[in-house]
DNA sequence: GTTTGACATGAAACGCGTACCATATTTTAT
DNA sequence: ATAAAATATGGTACGCGTTTCATGTCAAAC
């Protein structure tokens, strides 16, 4: 293996020069530079990233957290973080929680050990004290609701949707208005929840305690869940859903019991995925990838030191379709 | 910042001793452990991540490499590996390369340079030489089909597939089969579409050339298809559709136009994605999740020098739904 | 009583490139 | 002509932990 300074021996030059050649600085004399750049292709020599990483005390490498990958919320979200990593020539790491505490500290420690120059936190069930504390050691964007005021955020409104989604309910004259999402500790799933009930207290709808089913994430749970509704004795007239997969095992298993849509339960789901044109959901849609590029780009600039806002959110727009 | 030379000079120990405590080395006196963890504490001291990879040479990262992660493919695939990944302690880089040779051939150097220690190729359209040349740098294990030889292999048998999926037509009494495939110069497509075209011959299926589509993935693209297929004079009774994403957009459209199915159009596509049971899709089911964990557990069997089999395949399985 | 192996500890080399500081030579500006 | 920049190059400290080698102690084994 070979390395600078053999790099030097050959060339007849000093290290710092090489190293300069490398990077493209400036004062290096012709001759020299290509006596370097020859030496280098005869040497098959190859940079070791590790040693510049520590030596420049920053890897180019930004992390991302979410429960899980595969997840088509947070497959565009980290889409959207690639993108705009390719375009700033970072790298991205992305971990896998589960939504599990402690496998989420451990991905921190890669900020900690400067492994990550930044952390971006797609979804994060850690205590706030937790965040705050790490963010003594880098930069941090979360892409959803935090109570860290050490962090920077980019994220849709959770509680504008909530608000979009019951108001549309509500002028088409459902008073009986049901509620299904997924992690009910993530901050988004706290964000629903509370909007949704402060909404149905600010305009007296009815309301069941059988009405509300969480940590449903699937088609098949959707399926279970409109299961369980069909066989309630009073069942709410609409439901609103936080994710278009679950929505749409309701709406498969009301065609399967020949339950109508909209007219004898109206659904309305969340995120706008392709699957929710094919079953006509009317969806609450968020630009996904976009709020990932956003983070991205936010946590860019942070690094860069340059001033930006703080806090970013994304706007939300209602797909009207059949089902409401 | 503390490093491991202020912890050895508080503790009143060797810079080996701190490390040996630091990495759970048994022939450290308790005494001086304990010493050295109280000094450890009160100087917060953070190990230096890029400090222990130089020194070890070797990272515990793997890299994979996409063409788009927010595909529900890929995003599958990459949930997979992240899972092996947390099981051996490794961190996965990602990244996605939009299919272009130039953007693969930077993340190539991740390897070169020793920034991850392994490789795993989600999907590449660099020539086999290149390949080759890269893994001298490391261990690579490729999802897909590849003629390197240097490269362990993790994939689906697309021959079988498809001919799972043209017998199947076939016994159906179809005689007239389209086809419509993702990226034709992809290792998938080029397999698919050799296969195909060879069971269309030995089995003298009828042909037409605008029965072929290429380069279609999203449900757009399948409702585009099937707008023109609708449109041709002389239609297939049947397609094989790479993709579940394109046959439901086929499936929505032929809704669309009242076309019905499986009597006017059967359609068989692939991956049994959660969106085809909704429409009821007939597809070939594949184990994504499991391939990108064999995958990574590959790698990392490879990397411990322990004897595997270098080429794996794994097994599909037709759903049959209504579609066909 | 001596050999052997387990236990314990430290010095120093190693992995590798960057960046600051010092110095020297040319140019350009005044 | 002289001061001030720009150009060019090298020495060396620095970032930081691991690992090999050398050395030493003590108890068990023969």
């Amino acid at each position: 293996m070979s390395n600078i300074t053999a790099i030097a021996k050959r060339a007849k030059v000093s290290r710092t020069t090489v190293s300069r050649v490398l990077n493209n600085h400036p004062y290096v004399n012709t001759e020299k530079r290509e006596a370097v750049l020859k030496v280098i292709e005869e040497l098959n020599y190859v940079p070791n990233l590790n040693a510049i990483n520590l030596s420049r005390g920053r890897t180019n490498v930004f992390g991302v957290i979410v429960p899980k990958i595969g997840h088509p919320f947070f497959s565009n979200l980290i889409e959207g973080i690639g993108k705009a990593c390719n375009k700033h020539n970072y790298s991205l790491l992305v971990h896998q929680s589960n939504n599990d505490p402690k496998t989420e500290l451990e991905f921190f420690n890669k900020l900690k050990y400067k492994m990550i120059d930044g952390l971006i936190l797609g979804s994060s069930v850690s205590p706030t004290g937790v965040i705050d504390e790490l963010s003594h050691f880098g930069k941090i964007v979360s892409c959803e609701y935090s109570d860290s005021s050490k962090v920077a955020k980019v994220f849709v409104n959770h509680e504008s949707g909530i608000k979009m989604a019951v108001d549309h309910l509500k002028d088409q004259g459902h008073q009986e208005i049901g509620l299904c999402i997924g992690n009910p500790k993530s901050g988004v799933g706290i964000t629903r929840k509370k909007s949704f009930f402060n909404l149905q207290k600010e305009y007296r709808l009815s309301w069941r305690d059988d009405w509300y089913f969480d940590k449903r994430y699937t088609i098949e749970d959707g399926a279970e869940v409109a299961k369980t509704i069909f066989g309630q004795p009073s069942r709410p007239t609409a439901m609103v859903v936080g994710n278009d997969h679950v929505a749409t095992g309701m709406i498969y298993e009301a065609k399967k019991q020949g339950v109508k849509i909209p007219e004898e339960l109206a659904i309305i789901g969340f995120d706008n995925q392709p699957i929710s044109e094919v079953v006509e959901l009317t969806s609450i849609n968020q630009p996904i990838i976009e709020i990932g590029e956003t983070a991205a780009n936010l946590l860019h600039s942070i690094i860069q030191n340059q001033t930006v806002p703080f806090i970013n959110t994304i706007e939300l727009e209602l797909i009207k379709r059949k089902s409401t």
